[in-house]
DNA sequence: TCATTAAAGTTAT
DNA sequence: ATAACTTTAATGA
């Protein structure tokens, strides 16, 4: 959770209801709202002149989306795509900021998902980085099962489809399923019944 | 080697 | 039923 939801509500934000693929903001819009999810996910993406989908990241209960851009004054460079059903804190930016001068502990709160984002995006750089497409799954099955604590093989169920993965590490869905089925060969994961235990 | 295209099978809504 | 996802195979860069 990035900000207590009641300290919010009672802040004034209002809660919106979104419907799968609906689109918070796009590229190019100028930030006005700081957002939290209460429920469902949400993915950050862009796409290329192919019109090629990459998934910058998904966002899922107690995240917030898009804050970064709030605190310099640049439009969205990406956009916000609904995933599944969601219910979304909404909080208009000035407010968000009075908040936050108001409560250090918030700005702490919001300054540790920040570097949570910048976390991940370092991570995923050095193994998009690299040619080799099982590099790149691994990299983010990596950084994904980091935040379990159980280690062991196989212990962790990734919980993306086949064509999200691809979409995070700009694969092509067909690539990263061979890939993944390598993988498997080469005993790094196991797929039972289509899941993937990493 | 990987992306792309096409075609077909499978799962979820 | 229909859409979304998964898989395989052929072809080309």
């Amino acid at each position: 959770m990035v900000i207590d939801e009641n300290i919010l509500i009672s802040a004034g934000a209002e809660t919106r209801r979104y419907t799968p693929s609906e689109v918070i903001f796009c590229e190019g819009d100028i930030p006005t709202y700081y957002y939290q999810i209460i429920k469902g996910e949400i993915k950050l993406n862009n796409y290329n002149e192919e019109g090629k989908e990459f998934i910058q990241n998904i966002l899922s209960d107690g995240e917030s989306c898009g804050e970064s851009i709030l605190f310099i004054e640049k439009p969205y460079p990406m956009n916000a795509e609904v995933i599944t059903e969601c219910s979304v804190l909404r909080l208009h930016k000035s407010v968000f900021f009075n908040l936050l001068n108001q409560n250090p502990e918030l700005y702490m709160e919001v300054n540790s998902f920040l570097s949570e984002r910048l976390y991940y995006k370092f991570i995923m750089m050095q193994s998009l980085s690299s040619q080799n497409p099982s590099i790149r799954l691994r990299g983010l099955m990596d950084y994904l099962k980091s935040s379990q604590k159980d280690l062991s093989p196989y212990s962790f169920l990734v919980p993306l489809t086949r064509q999200q993965m691809a979409s995070l590490t700009g694969l092509c869905v067909e690539t990263a399923i061979r890939t993944i089925k390598h993988m498997e060969r080469d005993k790094i994961v196991r797929i039972e019944n289509r899941k993937i235990l990493y």
